[in-house]
DNA sequence: CGGTATCCCTGAAGATACTG
DNA sequence: CAGTATCTTCAGGGATACCG
């Protein structure tokens, strides 16, 4: 009943564009600095909850809980819980948070392509 | 000069990760809801001030305005000012905002392909 | 019409402390 | 070690008004 949406991809992406369409509310839960840099720091591999803190630095206890919480959710990420003593948690990537992580991947690329370019233009403006 | 980061593209993303490093700047500038969604919406064409308004539902005077500049100073948008009046502004991706809006494109096209799958995921989640 | 400035308030996010 | 809860702070962001 959902074969509607397999037709083709372009121009569906309207919807986004409504501020109370599914579609925007899943983009702004993943469209987010700290989100978007878990998927990243995951990768393909599979990770502690104070391997992550290290991994991405500047990242809150709380801010990456709370994030992690929100990818759970999503189904973006596995929360694999050990009952050992102390404690230890696994996070690993999802197919759907893996498919995502390449789209991740193309921004980081662009940023470190564009570094430059975007330092000088930045030194223009603010001139 | 920078020739170095021609060879190859997964291990430079480390410094990502840096809390300080002039990538997570520009980084933490780009991966935020308003800025993909204005240049989702951009796409290939020029726009106005008003007709951004309208195609970004929900963003206000002071938030597009904001990312507006912000884009601008990053070098991503052209900013045309046409000295009639009343006055017209015109918005247009430059070459490296195109560049980025091919990678939110994906985005974009990740969250139509995966919204079932995420909905239902959340509603296990939720209970 | 597009931009800036001001006011104001909600909620994002840090710090801290406690539990399993 | 990982998570939750509480408190507090400060800035993100809305609403409004005014300028060019």
């Amino acid at each position: 009943m959902v074969t509607k949406q397999l037709l083709k991809g372009l121009p569906e992406d309207a919807d986004l564009r409504r501020a109370d369409s599914p579609a925007r509310e899943i983009f702004s839960d993943v469209a987010n600095k700290w989100a978007l840099l878990i998927i990243e720091a995951l990768g393909e591999r599979t990770l502690r909850f104070s391997e992550l803190r290290n991994e991405v630095e500047g990242v809150s206890h709380k801010m990456l809980t709370q994030n992690l919480r929100m990818l759970e959710r999503n189904g973006l990420v596995d929360r694999k819980v050990h009952p050992t003593v102390p404690p230890r948690v696994d996070y690993t990537l999802t197919e759907p948070g893996r498919a995502l992580r390449t789209a991740v991947d193309a921004i980081c690329g662009w940023t470190h392509q564009h570094l430059g370019h975007i330092e000088s233009a930045r030194g223009r403006f603010d001139a």
